[in-house]
This record gives C-alpha cells, sequence and structure tokens, in this order.
RNA sequence: GGACGUUUAGCUCAGUUGGUUAGAGCAUCUGCCUUACAAGCAGGGGGUCGCAGGUCCGAGUCCUGUAACGUCCACCA
C-alpha cells in the first residue's frame, strides 16, 4: 500500500477491518494445546448506539484480545446484544405513539412484541456497526442476542432449577412500584433524589375520650405523605416513651376516614425524632410493613397501579391473604384522584376540620424510577423473588478468597459492603418484551413451574394443560445477562466452547453496574457452573473496572446537558452542523435546546476533524489510568492523532530509505552503535508494555509506545541513521545493516504496538515485512507474533555510547540557544578536561555528533587549559565549549554562568550539609550514601569549571 | 450518618517498595519551512505536590487530623 505525505485514517481503516472479517481472523484457534484466553462482552442494548464508555471499554477489552490472540493464545472474544426489557419497549412505545398515535394495549401483547422485533430488524445494527468502526476484533461468528433461543432456553432451565431448588419464590410483598411504567422494579433501579418537601403535623384523635399524659385528646403525627394516611392501619410510639405510655392498645380515630386504629409499641418509633408518634401504613412504606408485620396489623392498599387512589381501599393480613370483609373504606372525595391531587384535597381538608397543627419545610431523599422518572410508590403486589441471600454466600467467599479479583482493588469493599446484607432480588416485571416466566396457574390459582407444556404435564402429573394460562410477567433483563458468561457458550449443553472458555478471563465493565450485573453474574453462574470436581466455578478472574468517560469540566456527558461526545464523530469527524442537530434532536427539555446550541458552536466552531480509530483509542488508553474517571480533552486526542502522523511518516522514510536492501546481506558484525541502541531500547520498551498489560495499566502502555516511537526511534535513532546513510566512508554492508536494523525495528514495533493502534500498525507492518521480504501472502499483523524483549540485544555499551552522544549534542544546542546563535551555521567546538575514554568515544562517534550538533571540527584541551573567550557548559566529568570569536556579549555570557553557578553552589551546600549529618551517614544505605558523594564531587568539579571560566572571561 | 476516591505546572494527568535537583502532553515564549513529518524540528520559562501536625537521616509517597470537590450505600415519621 501506498503511504500518502499525511496520515488519513479514514482511507484504509475500514477496508482493513473488512478484510480482517472477511476471513474471520477474529475467530479463536480452538487449538487445545495453547492457553486459552476469553472475554464476554457486556452485551449492550441491541438497539442503542456506541458511546464514549462503549468505545473506552471495547478499546480496552480488544487491546487485551489482540494481545492474547499475538501471543498464540487461543482467544475468544464473545458478543451479543441484550434486549434490555423497559429500555427497549419505552423506546418502541414512544415511536408507536408518535408515529400511529396508539398506546401498546392498542395493538395488544403479540402484535406489539412482533413491533419490538422489527425494531430490532431495523435499528438493531447501529451498535454492531459502529463496533466494527472502533476495530473491536469480536468474533461475530458467534454474536447472540438475549433473546435469542439458546439464551432463552437457558433461562428457562435456570428459572425452572432455581425454582425446584426453592431459591425462586412468588409472594405478595412489598415491592417499589413505577406507577409511570407501571411494573415493580428492584431496589437497585430506585434513585433517591433530595427533593425539597413538606412536613405536615396531623392531629389524630383518640378514641373513647382518652387522654395522653400530658393532657392532649389526640396524638401529633409527623408525615411526609399525608395521603397514605388512607392506608393507616395503627400508630406506633417507642415502648419506653413516658409521654405516651399511658395511650399504648388504645385506638384512634383515622382523621377523614373515622376508622379506629390502634396505638402499637414498637421500637421504629423514635423518641427523639418528630413528635414520637408515627403513623403506620403497612402497604405503602417499607418501615411500616416491617412494624406492621411485628404487630399483626392489617395491610390497606390505597393506590391503584398508575397511583390513583382506588375506590376502596383492598386489606390484606400480615402474610398477604386478602381479607375480604375488612374495612378499607375511603372517603369518596378522594376516590379516584391522582396521589399528589388526593394529598392536596386531604391537606385542605384536615386544616379545614382543626386537625392539621402545622406544616413545615422539609428536605427529603425521594424515590425515583430510574427509568419512568417519576416517584416510586411502595406497593403490595405478587412478585417474584430469587434468594440472593442464599446465592450470595458463594459469591462473597469468591471475592474474599482472591478467585475473583476486581482491579482496582477498591471495588472489593464495593462488592463486599453490598453482599453483606443482600435482599431478595424482584425478577418479575409486569412489561411485554422479556423472558416470559415459565409459571401457569390454573382456575384455583396453583401454580405450575416448568420449561414448557410438555414438561409440566409430566412434571404434574395432568392429563391435559388445558384451562391452564401462563404468567404475564416478564423477567428482570439482568436475570439473563445474569448468565452471560455460560449461556453464550452454549449452557446447558456441555459444549467445546463451555470446556474451553469457561470461566473467562477477565470481564471490563464500569463500576455503575457491579450490583445490576457483576454481582449477579457471580451468584448464578457460581449456582451453576462447577469444575471437574464439582467445585462451583467463577464467571471470571478478574472484574477491570474503568472509570466513567466526563466531559472536560468533569460533567457527566448526558444527552439533557447537550455535551454528548459521540466516538464515532472523533473517528471520522463531523460538521458543527449535524453535530449541532444531533445535540439537540428528540430532546426531553426542548427549552434548553438554544443553549446547548450557542454552547456547541462556541466549543467546536468548525465542527469535528477526523481524527481516526487508532488516535482515538490510543488516547482512551493513555488516560486510563488506574480506575479513575476521565475528563475527556480534545487536545489530547489531537495530540495523539498527530503522534499517528509521526509514526506514519516515520514509516515512509524508512521505507523510502530501505528500498533495494538485500535482508540476506545483513551481518550483525555491521551493526552500528546507533542500530545496538535502538536495538536495546527496544527489548526494554516490550518488556515495559508486557508488564503494563498484565498490570492493566493502559495508560503505561501507550507512554512507553508514545516515548519508544516518538523520542527514541524518531528523535534518535532516525536521525543518527541518516548519519550512516550519507557520510561518506561507510561500508555497504554497514548501511545495509542499519537499513535492516530500521526495518526490523519498525516491523517489530508495529506488532507491539498493535493491540492499541490495529489500522496504522497493519499498514505499517505490511510495509515493513515486505521490505525484509517476511510477508506471506494473506498474513496480517494481528496474527503476527507478539514481539519477545528476549529476542533483542540488551547493549548497555551502545546504550551509553549513545547516551554520551545525546548529551553531548544537547548540550551545543543549548548553548547555541542561550547564546542566541542560529542553528543552520556549522561551529567548532572544544572538549576540555575529558578522559580518555569519554574522548576516543567521542572520535568513534564523530560523524554522529557532527551531524546532530551541527559541529564541523571538535578540538580537545586539557583540564585547566587556556582558551580563547568561549562560552561553555559543564558536562559530566568534562566542559563542552564554543568559541565566541565576537558572536556574542562576553557580558551575556557571564550572566548565564553566574547563573550556573548559583545553582551548583546550592546543590553543593545542600549536598554537603546532607553529608555531614552523623544520622544521615550511619542509617542510610550505602548506594544512596555514595551518590550523595559521586554527585558532591561532581558539582564540585563542575562549579571549579564555572569558576575558572568566569574569570577567563574577566569577571 | 457510614464507606471510598480525588486534590502535583495555566489545563489534562503520570509519579512503582520513602532516596539526589518532582515528570509528560497540551498551552505559552524564542529560533527554525534542515528533501519522513509545520499534525513538524531545536530550545526556554513555569510547581513551597490542598492545609496542619507527626514518624524518619530523608516524605509528593507512610501515619493522624482537617478542608474542598466527587462517588457509592443507608436513613430521614
Amino acid at each position: 500500500m501506498d503511504m500518502d505525505k499525511v496520515y488519513r485514517p479514514e482511507s484504509f481503516e475500514g477496508g482493513i477491518y473488512e478484510q480482517w472479517e472477511r476471513d474471520h481472523r477474529f475467530a479463536p484457534s480452538y487449538d487445545a494445546t495453547r492457553p486459552a484466553y476469553s472475554i464476554a462482552l457486556p452485551p449492550p442494548n441491541v438497539t442503542g448506539s456506541l458511546h464514549m464508555g462503549h468505545a473506552f471499554q471495547q478499546t480496552i477489552m480488544d487491546c487485551l484480545i489482540r494481545y492474547h490472540r499475538m501471543k498464540g493464545d487461543n482467544t475468544l472474544w464473545q458478543c451479543g446484544t441484550d434486549h434490555a426489557g423497559i429500555a427497549t419497549q419505552m423506546v418502541v412505545e414512544r415511536k408507536l405513539m408518535k408515529e400511529e398515535g396508539k398506546r401498546r394495549q392498542d395493538l395488544g401483547r403479540e402484535e406489539f412484541i412482533r413491533r419490538i422485533w422489527k425494531w430490532r430488524e431495523e435499528s438493531g445494527g447501529t451498535i454492531t456497526r459502529q463496533m466494527r468502526r472502533l476495530g473491536a476484533s469480536v468474533d461475530w461468528d458467534r454474536e447472540r442476542f438475549t433473546m435469542d433461543e439458546g439464551l432463552s432456553r437457558a433461562v428457562r432451565e435456570v428459572f425452572v432449577r432455581l425454582y425446584d431448588e426453592g431459591l425462586i419464590y412468588r409472594g405478595k410483598r412489598l415491592v417499589n412500584w413505577d406507577p409511570a411504567l407501571k411494573t415493580a422494579i428492584s431496589d437497585l433501579e430506585v434513585i433517591n433524589r433530595d427533593t425539597q418537601g413538606h412536613m405536615w403535623y396531623i392531629r389524630y384523635p383518640l378514641a373513647d375520650g382518652i387522654k395522653t399524659a400530658a393532657g392532649a385528646d389526640h396524638l401529633l403525627v409527623a408525615t411526609t405523605r399525608p395521603e397514605t394516611l388512607l392506608g393507616d392501619t395503627a400508630v406506633a410510639v417507642n415502648p419506653a416513651d413516658e409521654r405516651f405510655k399511658s395511650v399504648i392498645g388504645k385506638d384512634l380515630l383515622l382523621p377523614l376516614v373515622g376508622r379506629r386504629i390502634p396505638i402499637v409499641a414498637d421500637e421504629h418509633a423514635d423518641m427523639e425524632t418528630g413528635t414520637g408518634c408515627v403513623k403506620i401504613t403497612p402497604a405503602h412504606d417499607f418501615n411500616d410493613y416491617q412494624v406492621g408485620r411485628r404487630h399483626g396489623l392489617m395491610m390497606v392498599s390505597i393506590l391503584t397501579e398508575d397511583a390513583h387512589i382506588r375506590e376502596a381501599g383492598e386489606c390484606f393480613d400480615t402474610n398477604g391473604q386478602p381479607l375480604g370483609e375488612a374495612d378499607g373504606r375511603i372517603p369518596e372525595a378522594y376516590r379516584g384522584l391522582d396521589r399528589f391531587e388526593a394529598r392536596d384535597r386531604m391537606v385542605e381538608d384536615l386544616k379545614a376540620q382543626g386537625l392539621l397543627e402545622r406544616i413545615e419545610d422539609h428536605e427529603l431523599a425521594q424515590p425515583f424510577g430510574d427509568r419512568g422518572g417519576v416517584p416510586i410508590e411502595p406497593m403490595l403486589t405478587d412478585q417474584w423473588y430469587v434468594r440472593a441471600s442464599v446465592l450470595g454466600k458463594e459469591a462473597t467467599a469468591a471475592v474474599d478468597d482472591g478467585r475473583i479479583r476486581f482491579v482496582p482493588q477498591q471495588y472489593t469493599n464495593m462488592y463486599n459492603s453490598w453482599m453483606r446484607d443482600l435482599q431478595d432480588w424482584c425478577i418479575s416485571r409486569q412489561l411485554w418484551w422479556g423472558h416470559r416466566i415459565p409459571a401457569w396457574y390454573d382456575q384455583e390459582g396453583k401454580v405450575y413451574v416448568a420449561r414448557d407444556l410438555e414438561e409440566l404435564k409430566v412434571k404434574y402429573h395432568l392429563g391435559s394443560t388445558e384451562g391452564l394460562t401462563q404468567d404475564p410477567d416478564v423477567l428482570d433483563t439482568w436475570f439473563s445477562s445474569a448468565l452471560w458468561t455460560f449461556s453464550t457458550l452454549g449452557w446447558p449443553d456441555d459444549t467445546r466452547e463451555l470446556r474451553m472458555f469457561h470461566p473467562t478471563s477477565v470481564l471490563v465493565t464500569g463500576f455503575d453496574i457491579i450490583f445490576f450485573w457483576v454481582a449477579r453474574m457471580i451468584m448464578m453462574t457460581m449456582h451453576f457452573m462447577k469444575d471437574s470436581e464439582g467445585r462451583p466455578q467463577v464467571p471470571f478472574h478478574t472484574v477491570y473496572v474503568t472509570g466513567l468517560i466526563r466531559d472536560e469540566e468533569g460533567q457527566k456527558m448526558s444527552k439533557s446537558k447537550g455535551n454528548v461526545l459521540d466516538p464515532l464523530d472523533m473517528i471520522d469527524g463531523i460538521a458543527i452542523d449535524p453535530l449541532v442537530q444531533k445535540r439537540t434532536a428528540n430532546m426531553m427539555q426542548p427549552q434548553k435546546a438554544q443553549q446547548i446550541e450557542r454552547r456547541t458552536r462556541k466549543q467546536f466552531p468548525g465542527g469535528i476533524a477526523a481524527h481516526g480509530t487508532d488516535a482515538l483509542r490510543f488516547t482512551l488508553c493513555a488516560l486510563a489510568s488506574n480506575g479513575r474517571d476521565i475528563n475527556w480533552d480534545m487536545k489530547r486526542l489531537e495530540g495523539y492523532r498527530n503522534f499517528c502522523n509521526k509514526f506514519w511518516n516515520a514509516s515512509r522514510f524508512v521505507l523510502k530509505n530501505t528500498e533495494g536492501i538485500d535482508p540476506a546481506a545483513f551481518a550483525a558484525p555491521d551493526l552500528s552503535v546507533a542500530d545496538r541502541f535502538i536495538i536495546s531500547r527496544l527489548s526494554r520498551a516490550i518488556e515495559r508494555v508486557e508488564e503494563s498489560i498484565a498490570a492493566y495499566r493502559f495508560d503505561q502502555v501507550a507512554t512507553t509506545l508514545y516515548e519508544f516511537i516518538w523520542n527514541e526511534y524518531c528523535d534518535w535513532y532516525i536521525e543518527l541513521t541518516k548519519v550512516t546513510f550519507q557520510e561518506e566512508g561507510v561500508s555497504a554492508a554497514q548501511r545495509s545493516a542499519t537499513a535492516h536494523t530500521l526495518l526490523a525495528v519498525l516491523e517489530a514495533v508495529a506488532r507491539l504496538a498493535h493491540p492499541v493502534m490495529p489500522f496504522i500498525t497493519e499498514v505499517i507492518w505490511q510495509g515493513a515485512a515486505a521490505r525484509l521480504c517476511t510477508l506471506k501472502d494473506g498474513a496480517t499483523v494481528m496474527e503476527a507474533a507478539y514481539p519477545s524483549a528476549s529476542e533483542w540485544a540488551r547493549d548497555e555499551a551502545a546504550e551509553e555510547t549513545v547516551s554520551f552522544i545525546q548529551d553531548l549534542v544537547v548540550s551545543v544546542r543549548n548553548l547555541r540557544a542561550e547564546m542566541g546563535l542560529p542553528p543552520a551555521p556549522f561551529l567548532k567546538a572544544i572538549i576540555r578536561g575529558a578522559c580518555q575514554r569519554d574522548e576516543e568515544t567521542c572520535c568513534e562517534c564523530l560523524p554522529f555528533i557532527r551531524c546532530l550538533a551541527r559541529i564541523d571540527q571538535v578540538a580537545f584541551a586539557k583540564s585547566g587549559e587556556q582558551l580563547p573567550p568561549c562560552a561553555s557548559k559543564p558536562l559530566r566529568e568534562y566542559e563542552v565549549l564554543l568559541p565566541l570569536e565576537g558572536l556574542v556579549d562576553p557580558q551575556d555570557e557571564i550572566k548565564r554562568l553566574s547563573a550556573l553557578r548559583e545553582k551548583l553552589e546550592r546543590n553543593i551546600k545542600g549536598t554537603e550539609a546532607r553529608l555531614a549529618n552523623e544520622a544521615f551517614t550511619s542509617k542510610a544505605p550505602q548506594e544512596i550514601i555514595e551518590g550523595a558523594r559521586s554527585q558532591l564531587a561532581l558539582n564540585r568539579t563542575q562549579l571549579d569549571k564555572v569558576l575558572a571560566q568566569l574569570k577567563a572571561l574577566g569577571a
């Protein structure tokens, strides 16, 4: 492939990926003699689109996968998508309403589900297309969907087995009810938001003329939810509370309703809080529910499924059995009202009856449904539960004893604290989109659970299944995703993939779904998957938890803030108008659109430039330090795009300058010191990259690659090779050795960097390998062997020699710049006081030094030897001097040297003080003391030189 | 209320088991269109490491306290 002068990733990235996919390069080798390495992709929402978090996590997964594949491991990246019950159903419902003005009920369940499948057909490809653009090397042939037949079978299998083992049960319990979505949701889907509300103080009159110790004829009750008064079945006071001891066991008359309710003694009532009297509404408050159970109180459900007041309260005993004749009457005035409307009316009525003592402002954390967006309501309903407390035991132990490790470690605490008091998991949802619960009921309401009707007949000895109706509910989405690592590998069948790839190696995910997904996956997997000795198998050995990607101001990216960055826009670029449109379309709060447009236009006046996939991936890796959140920085992306350009152009240089080389003519003895230097440095870089990958430190991987490629390979090595190519008197064999080294290192670096930057490295690798004549037909860098540090000879002598050259060259450049001399003209340099070895090295490397420092002549002088006026710089043990020859005002040079003198004197004083300290010399390790001594000696030598030079200049 | 995280250059961040004079990129300043690259090259300036104590010969690093910001969990009648 020809390489353009300017790096244009869009011109080749897409094509390379298509070729890889066409050739099925992403499939595992299935070579059982090789170690297995596998990652299960956290399944994104099938109808979703790729956001920065996905791009981040997938980049990291792809790095790991590509690295292990190149290491020769039998590598599987299992991919797929999630049906995302509520989210998807909501999207399709909204679309239905917008386009046809219909609700899902208008279509009926079957038709509605058909529409969702259709929607999935149409828009389900977005995210997988985007993953391809990102370069994700997932095995597309094994793509799964949580609702496809195989996974659905796994879901039924798990449900039935857990039910038969008593680990799934059905019961009427208080659940978090989302009145907007009309479904139960789990604790985790409830978001507590601080809101400004009120506290109402309501008088509950005592029945039968009784009075409190203080002589009051009522109890004062404080509440933030006055409307739930309709469901009150008691008022609780603390048993030790002297104020109310005398009325315990007596009755109150429930305001507005007139029902007699008892005063009960319960520790739940805190003497210090509120008025000391708590109204008890067992059917609409989690604490009250517990109080109700302790005291055998009736539970009165007063709300409908959309949170309106019922015509009459539904009454249940503490076990949830209906109480037909009980008194659950609701005053006519409130029937059918919305809960908040009812509240206003009731407060008015209480006020009118003189039962409202006062209202205070009160800040409270109000529970909201994270999807529905309205306050949730605790409601008594029949739901299915998983006994998480039982399944959680193994799952907790696995993290405790290190079978599962969190990276970074601090997430272990988060996991443990949640697992410690695990609540049973409500898994039924009153939705249509999802896995239908495999339970049936007969006319009497008896429950039958089986994988299908055929099995049900046999299991329950039924002649016919006629008259049975299936439970209408579906399972929580996280129920099926909890099985992800093994259901995607073919479970419950005993497949080759399960045996090879389970447990998976690592899970890469965000901290936000540790509870939703990670913990439940561990529970389910350890219950169902056993190793050959019957011990529970973990789903993965390591959980790598990534931080969140925020905008440049540290704000969370969100549609409503209009600060979302689409990774695809950073790859391919986007003009400003489409970007504005994208950010302001389909907004929940359209009034914010103008502000968002203004800010977007200000931030991206010219839109977003194309940066390419490799630059994006490199940036994501570079920012991925230790699981902390990332404040996205476009400048950083630009910098790494420039880095790609640098790498690209360096490769062009190499290919251009190695035309016609004969790789076979290369011989090790002909390697120059520069060649040996870069080979040695490469070895170190490889070692460092591998260590960093093992430690999940992708920032270090990126830094190591950046520094090696830019600072060492480009800035020094390539510049040094120019000398070899241009200098007269260099043998053809030596030129050939250098050309070979240039190519060989480039080829290896392409392999080294491939996991992070898959596309540019493919182009470069192909070019370098072709030139080296090692390229086989149809070969790709992604299947080439990962470079090994031991294949590249360490040569400390060469590194030291090049370091000598670098010091000298940099010193001359410094002097030149500090003296304000133009960089181009050649100068004469004098080295004074160098030891013989340094002089020899200098002579050997003269061509390099001459060329890089732009010095046409180097002379040596003895220490203390008088020279004409010079600019000087102490370096190591010697001194570099450039004759002034009227080029510079000696006064400037005196100023410069005086500053240097001060600095040296400061250092000397500090080091002397340290060495004079008896405690230091007696306690510090020998090598530190030695270091300080030689530092002191060096500084003193240098100071002497500076002083002598100042004297020579007449200061 | 409980737990955790962060605080280092103008900005975004590194800084391994404590060890000389704390690093990088971006930004900034100076000089260069040197035939791989101006998306570049060479060089410079810029930090009392949130604050206060303590341990130690030695603290950005360890300990205690404290502040600000952030996150999670719990509670709030």
